[in-house]
DNA sequence: CTCACCTAATTTATAATATAATATTTTTAA
DNA sequence: TTAAAAATATTATATTATAAATTAGGTGAG
């Protein structure tokens, strides 16, 4: 087992079974081993197998009863918000088409977000989101890399300003969908200015409240990404052939 | 403790804290008493605590170490797209204002999962959405709340349809979503067979593969729903002066 | 007196074992 | 052949013990 420092026993074994799981290692049809053969596999107590079985229980991947062992619950009742198995997913699965997936449920939240806003978005939050981009065009003249960061706080920053706790909710799940995002797209686009740009029309249209234009900036950005994500995915697929 | 029947131990003392914790008995500030101080409270053993700690652990609620005790994370953190906390939430919370924050994200979600139903729905997730929408027309007729269930599977399958697993698993979300919305807007707008005339152009926009027509039917829809829930959020402030 | 180090105390983490509850399978008896 | 009963396997719960981690307090060197 990869002896993560930093998490305990049950949280280790937990992302191990997480990863098996989703990997499609045990399935619907398998289940899993018995606690006892669990405790045996990993030379562990009963205890901290049983924890990592409550936790993923928790987040939507198993459930056990007496008699029938640990289930594997279908893929369509996992908790795809989840931090952990999120990662877990992208871990196991090509990036592109979980990525694409990622754009479409960000196509529909950020725009919905911006608008909301937009329209009643107070004062710290817009803040917020205003020195993340100062942030962003400071870095347009650094290196690769360091408008990364603040390009997520811009994102996240809008979330929060929506008002709605759902949406910024949503942020960490946004915030690996970014990150896988620009990993695909930033080499090809090497203006960090023209996209520091678009980002402050999407916060103008914030901060002098007309939702319809941040709701379609936000969409106009979003889209860019989208169509470099299919064009690649294109590419891939008539490369395979 | 209510006993709920059906649900094991820890089950039942994860429902309890979980609830208190949302409704703020126990909070960031307090934190929760120790496992041995829950053991003594509920009369069970340290692994049944334990083991509904780990669960509220793994929902966000709370994280717990050595000697610092159980902390209750910051409502930030909490996994509201968990359906358990989502019923916590619902349970203590006024419901207009949860409502229309749930509004906001199916006017986000549902059109745009609409617009891809469209574009790329496969056969049989149509067919789906065609026979929840049967089910809807002959229930026009029925008395009141037969048509609740159909109208539910009416939305499930069009997030189905999306082809995108984001979108469906938002799906118990939109169910209670929708379950509380329909408990607040049915008893006003009696006119059952125009609710099911305006799924039916839903449905026709996605069949006949129109995204863009399937979209603004959608949020049509959710919007007629905002549009009341504002106002009665207006009368009940108004009342409240 | 101050600071680094050590010690003690508290609480969760892990382990080990025992018993109960539950659901399946096998056996038994009518 | 079928229905009831017994045996069995597995998780659920309880109990006890020990380890590890973190905080607080004390102690001694400088």
């Amino acid at each position: 087992m990869a002896r993560l420092e930093n998490l305990n026993l049950s949280q280790q074994v937990t992302n191990e079974l997480g990863k098996a799981i989703i990997v499609g290692d045990y399935n619907t049809e398998t289940g899993l081993p018995t606690e006892a053969q669990l405790c045996e596999v990993y030379g562990i107590s009963r205890t901290a197998v049983r924890e990592a079985v409550k936790m993923l229980a928790a987040k939507g991947l198993i459930s056990s009863r007496p008699r029938q062992g640990i289930r594997v619950e279908p893929a369509d009742n996992w908790n795809l918000y989840d931090t952990s198995v999120l990662k877990w997913l992208l871990e196991s699965s090509p990036s592109l088409y979980v990525l694409k997936e990622f754009l479409q449920v960000r196509l529909a939240i950020e725009p919905q977000a911006a608008a909301l806003a937009a329209r009643k978005g107070d004062q710290a939050a817009i803040a917020e989101i205003k020195m993340a981009l100062d942030k962003m065009q400071a870095a347009a003249d650094e290196p690769e890399g360091v408008m990364h960061e603040p390009d997520l706080a811009f994102h996240t920053a809008i979330l929060h300003a929506s008002g709605n706790r759902f949406f910024y909710q949503l942020r960490d799940f946004i915030r690996t969908a970014l990150h896988v995002s620009i990993q695909h797209t930033t080499p090809a686009k090497g203006n960090k200015q023209a996209i520091a740009e678009e980002h402050f029309k999407v916060y103008n249209a914030i901060v002098s409240g007309d939702p319809e234009r941040a709701k379609n900036m936000m969409t106009y950005m979003i889209d860019e990404a989208m169509a470099f994500i299919e064009k690649e995915i294109a590419d891939k697929e008539a490369a395979a052939q």
